[in-house]
DNA sequence: CTAGTCCAAATAATCGATTTTTTATAGAAA
DNA sequence: TTTCTATAAAAAATCGATTATTTGGACTAG
């Protein structure tokens, strides 16, 4: 007999940690909004210890405010906020990228090289958003993987997750869209030939074009 | 009628979680062991949903480390990741110092001279050392609250309690603790005197010798 | 002996119901 | 009108019990 591929130990709380982390990330909640836990219970079809386990994960990881005898709530976004995400990002990621560059190896490049391409592919489809988002976040992970911290890495994936908050609810104008796009088969450019100076000044300019996305998230409210 | 202290909004969910927290930074647990939910829920006398809930949460929060299916487990020690969170340590707590010294107002002197002064008196009183421990976190704190980041203050925080995981476990060298103790005052002379640049190269200091001192958690078992 | 299989005990995960606390509303007093 | 109090409804937190999964032998075949 073969090994059977034994099915991952999905729990209903890991799978609703997972499904809730997406929807917030994609902002399918209203920011400030009260969790009505009841009707996530329905909604989602999941009993309420591992819901209640998932929303006390979420909060611990920062995608929810916890107020103790009133619930769970989705945060506000404040553009301060966005501001000193977008600025740790650039410390961070810029960090990561340069010790990234210093250590990472051949399988890396290759990586790399597919993760961009993958990429590139789906930035002409259009209709696949959803795809591409999740592409996109590989792209980003892998150029700063070989960075040899755990910790950094920890902290730049949890800083994505709150940047894309902002990012997925503003409008993508193309013409913006178009460099930022390039910015990425430019960014494995300088990777592959080690110049870790001019990598992280495009990795800073990237991140500050896609914050200037990102504070269209406001548009509509002012 | 006057108006009551209202009790604060203590659930159980956030006192064993406070409580765990304390009781993982401080050691009390072995690394890697396997956590036993129902000794624990006798041990502390809390409900299983409520311990549940606050072991979900030291999980995001790091200072555990879940499986599915089966359970929770205290994290080992590990020479590497100690490399890794000391390294982590120097260059965010480094650059929110920084950040710190050219923000920081004269309120935020005064308070830092405060928690200085109640740090040195405790050093002095070998025997108060869980009242030293508590100081020693909030002297951290507050020399670098101004940054402006509450980012990068949660991550720092984040990477306090694992480095005292470490450090707290390590055998106390009387010689390297007196030194350790005068560069915290030294610390609070340069930042009044806003010397970012010497500020900086004694924190680094102050956190490589801490980690030789934390080194030492792993000295009865080689 | 060494794997491999089966089972029972232990443990993790989940459910349904109960208790506690907050929130909203209506009435009373200032 | 405003503020306070009482209370009912809603929601959060917790409990006790049930279900599902893993773990650690005992047994068996190779």
């Amino acid at each position: 007999m073969g090994i059977f591929e034994r099915k991952e130990g999905v729990t209903a709380t890991s799978w609703i940690y997972d499904t809730l982390r997406q929807d917030l990330v994609n902002g399918r909640f209203t920011a400030g909004e009260k969790l009505a836990i009841s009707a996530l219970k329905q909604q989602y079809g999941v009993g309420l210890s591992p819901l209640r386990e998932a929303l006390n994960r979420l909060s611990a990881y920062g995608l929810l405010i916890q107020e103790n005898q009133r619930g769970f709530r989705v945060p506000r976004l404040a553009r301060d906020e966005l501001d000193d995400i977008a600025d740790m990002r650039c410390a961070l990621e810029g960090m990561a990228l340069e010790r990234a560059i210093q250590r990472g190896d051949a399988e890396w490049e290759s990586e790399l090289l597919a993760a961009a391409h993958r990429l590139k592919r789906a930035d002409e489809a259009p209709e696949m958003a959803e795809a591409w988002e999740r592409l996109h976040t590989q792209f980003h992970r892998t150029l700063v993987s070989p960075c040899g911290s755990p910790w950094l890495l920890r902290f730049i994936e949890q800083l994505h997750d709150q940047f894309d908050r902002y990012r997925r609810l503003a409008p993508g104008d193309p013409e913006v869209r178009r460099v930022l796009d390039a910015q990425h088969g430019e960014l494995v450019d300088l990777a592959l030939a080690r110049d870790v100076k001019a990598a992280r000044a495009l990795m800073d300019d990237h991140i500050k074009r896609s914050y200037e996305v990102a504070l269209g998230s406001f548009a509509r409210k002012l």
